[in-house]
DNA sequence: TTGGATAATGAATATATATTCATTCAAGAA
DNA sequence: TTCTTGAATGAATATATATTCATTATCCAA
């Protein structure tokens, strides 16, 4: 098994990817990612250990390149309300650019956490970035100090995420990015009528 | 195929989520669902079509106990408030009852979507359920006009999950009815200091 | 041009398990 | 007690597909 990240390499990832996104981890066969990628079946087994290792290389890529920009986006912010916009908007962005990591995000998380529990998974991630957020936001004063941390950061990431469930079951077909100002009025003022 | 709700149909489908919940539909096996509920694997061809039926049937049945349920508890409040409230603690306790019910909900949705997609799926219920509580608000002036409602729901909903989510990760190990309220107080408030 | 190494192939294999069905069992009727 | 009928059994079957590996192609250095 080779472990050069060749262009055939990402070649098969990227054909996995959308089989995966397509049909589920279990319905897509080997042959159908062989295939799509212009490959041999066998060929996979050079650069992949089998089946559910290119499922967690896929998930691991993914993470790598996503949770570096949500990084970066949330570091270009002053204030916690600036970081918190900031990440939202990256990440409705990143999961709007690429459809099929939407899905398999979506849908593959649990089986991963099966087969690959060190795999340090995009929401634990993102949890701790929503921490330091919410802790600068509370010296700042901008964010209230009777809150629940705990709650409040799985508030704000399963928001999100219903967000873009929403958005990949009803085809994509909106853009999800304007979403990002409306979701974090909703997490600063809530819904109550004043 | 029978057809009755015999005993041993309601035995097999629980055996069923549970083994369904502790190793996902596709690793589960009919034998293993059988020896659970302590029959023979044919026996289950007698009650349940195939396997893909034995998950249909699971997921229906449990969703029109909880939506019931649910229906109920949004029908006792009076104002928009009361019966978010309501919704939300029923939903946590329902949850917080039947864990396998959680893990298989928050797993299998997709898989199902897949194959039955005339289940009229236990989101499309909730989310109507809360557009009329929210129109309810809107009327009441409890909740701000200004809200793009469709987004609302998502919102709403998509952070039940994410908690519901965490306290299966978790182990479930703590009280997750106590998170309705301070749930509560974020959707109506959101986090922003004053 | 050739030889050796590396990469790719895809037919054959191995395995797992969903499903079937000939047989057995159980219970009530005659 | 014997018959009849429907329920239950579980060993045998059928199928699907992940994985292997003997063979072939490709590439590059000498």
């Amino acid at each position: 098994m080779q472990k050069n990240r060749s262009e055939k390499y990402h070649k098969i990832l990227n054909s996995a990817g959308a089989v995966f996104a397509k049909y589920g981890f279990y319905k897509a066969t080997i042959s159908q990612i062989a295939s799509r990628a212009g490959v041999a079946d066998g060929t996979l087994y050079l650069y992949f250990k089998n089946k559910d290792d290119i499922l967690y290389q896929y998930i691991h890529y993914k993470t790598g390149i996503v949770f570096e920009k949500m990084n970066d986006a949330v570091a270009a912010g002053k204030t916690a309300e600036e970081k918190l916009r900031n990440l939202i908007r990256c990440h409705l962005q990143e999961f709007q650019g690429d459809r099929n990591m939407a899905v398999i995000f979506q849908s593959e998380v649990r089986y991963l956490r099966d087969i690959q529990s060190q795999i340090k998974d995009i929401s634990k991630m993102y949890l701790d970035l929503l921490s330091d957020i919410i802790e600068q936001g509370q010296i700042e004063g901008s964010i209230r100090q009777d809150l629940f941390v705990g709650l409040v950061k799985r508030f704000i990431l399963g928001a999100v995420e219903g967000v873009i469930s929403t958005w990949v079951s009803a085809g994509s077909r909106y853009d999800l990015v304007a979403m990002a100002d409306p979701l974090v009025d909703l997490y600063l003022n809530g819904v109550k009528g004043r």
